[in-house]
DNA sequence: TTAACATTTCTATAATATTGGAAATGTAGA
DNA sequence: TCTACATTTCCAATATTATAGAAATGTTAA
């Protein structure tokens, strides 16, 4: 992962709408929830949900699929996999013993 | 950890800046390096270092101490864990597996 | 004490992000 | 087709963040 990339994924997650967005998407698994459900259960009005929604498919860190009209958002762990792999590698290095979870994992 | 504070960690790190700044520290270990060090190497302007230190430090993700008229940072690996196991446990939960590293490594 | 140096604070400016109402777009069912 | 509904886009207002020169602060060594 590059460094811009990684700046991209922790800014996105970097505000708390966002990262309550993500988290709701991470539990409720591959099902995914629908905006309006993401937008009901936080008291975000659609069209900042729309805004952060966004922010969070373009670092790739959600993706949407339409389902009749409706746009249910998924989490998708592989990339914040690779969010947390680039942050084991290069901000734990040098002394990696320091910071746990590390390694192989 | 509160959602607050991984929010305000995240943010800190989500600054090509001072990610780099963190990165520089993390290969440094716990010796760490001068503000100036930091400046010269990363080719960032006095002013505009500190200011991003201070965020990285009221972030707790580096730690200052005087030494001289120097002033050297290196990264608290203890923060950067815990921010680590935040992202773990809340962003990768539900369904665990499908996001590694996971679990109690 | 004085000069040199490291760093921070002050300050202003520019750039970017956040918010949400209103309108537009797209889909489903009557 | 018409209406209802979900979501996004448009837009403007507001807030926050980033940048860096210049001045201030603090430290060391002569």
């Amino acid at each position: 992962m590059k460094i811009e990339t990684a700046v991209e994924a922790l800014a996105a997650l970097a505000q708390e709408s966002r990262l309550s967005i993500f988290r709701l998407l991470v539990q409720a698994g591959k099902e995914g929830i629908a905006a309006g459900g993401l937008g009901e259960k936080l008291g975000i009005p659609p069209a900042t949900l729309s805004f952060h929604l966004k922010a969070l498919t373009h670092a790739r860190l959600i993706k949407p699929r339409t389902e009749g009209r409706f746009v249910i958002y998924s989490a998708n762990f592989a990339e914040m996999d690779r969010l947390i792999a680039y942050l084991t590698e290069h901000c734990c290095a040098g002394d990696a013993t320091q910071c746990a979870p590390v390694g192989k994992c």
